[in-house]
DNA sequence: CTGCTTGTACTATAACATTAGTACAGTACG
DNA sequence: CGTACTGTACTAATGTTATAGTACAAGCAG
């Protein structure tokens, strides 16, 4: 059983994906900071998918800082995550992550009011 | 406000959001059987995006069954009802989307009880 | 050093997605 | 009838995504 999810009929990149089940991982602690991700050979073998797309999904976190890569050994999660984000870009970031939601769930027929209270329902897992 | 909600800035394809926010649309009751949807040049204008991609997408709802479309009159909502409007499938969507919200969110560095003060504030406007 | 692993870079190819523009076909209405 | 609307069908051009294959660079163990 892999740690990653990928399906490479969903009309959503692959790519996209992947970098989605990564950051994933890391914000729900399945990967801790320090921990060893598979090899871009490794893990596109066991996702069915090209070395190449793997390589540039690591490439693109380590620009974002969440990874960190060395050659010949293999890539980690970064010990501090997201350095790069000063509080206005994070506060920016989340107002349009929260338009996003709340209009996505608007679609399913679910009130600002439901979600909150499916929130709370989170919180206690 | 328009009814259906895509994001051209998205990795998943215009034509993908655009199927799934139909579908969710008819699914939630906000589009009614026999309800007849914008036209493809105004929801093109509507969403800023090419004609022939909204057209494509009509069509493939048409091969599954979901739209009706006639020409030079328009393209309108099916009679027989979708079985994917179940409230089990709804709250299965709803659940992806929360996973993904938090997750997300959490990479920010914002904690669960932050999303809900902010989703309280979002909803007193 | 050699040999093996790692990530990285590059080519080339194919398929898909999106756009603009134009044109055609069916329907409704005056 | 003519006109204006509807969906539909093309072309051409551009950018993105994913693939295979090859090669290179850096670290580590023998």
């Amino acid at each position: 059983m892999p740690m990653f999810n990928v399906d490479s009929r969903s009309p959503t990149p692959i790519y996209a994906q992947l970098d989605r089940s990564i950051r994933a991982a890391i914000a729900t602690g399945q990967l801790e900071p320090g921990a060893q991700l598979p090899t871009v050979r490794q893990l596109a073998v066991d996702l069915s998918v090209n070395a190449n797309t793997v390589g540039r999904v690591y490439a693109q976190l380590e620009r974002d800082g969440i990874l960190e890569t060395r050659r010949g050994v293999g890539t980690f999660v970064r010990e501090s995550p997201s350095p790069h984000a000063t509080l206005a870009h994070r506060e920016r970031e989340l107002r349009a992550l929260i338009q996003h939601f709340v209009g996505d769930a608007a679609l399913l027929g679910f009130t600002l009011a439901e979600l909150i209270t499916q929130l709370r329902n989170e919180e206690k897992k």
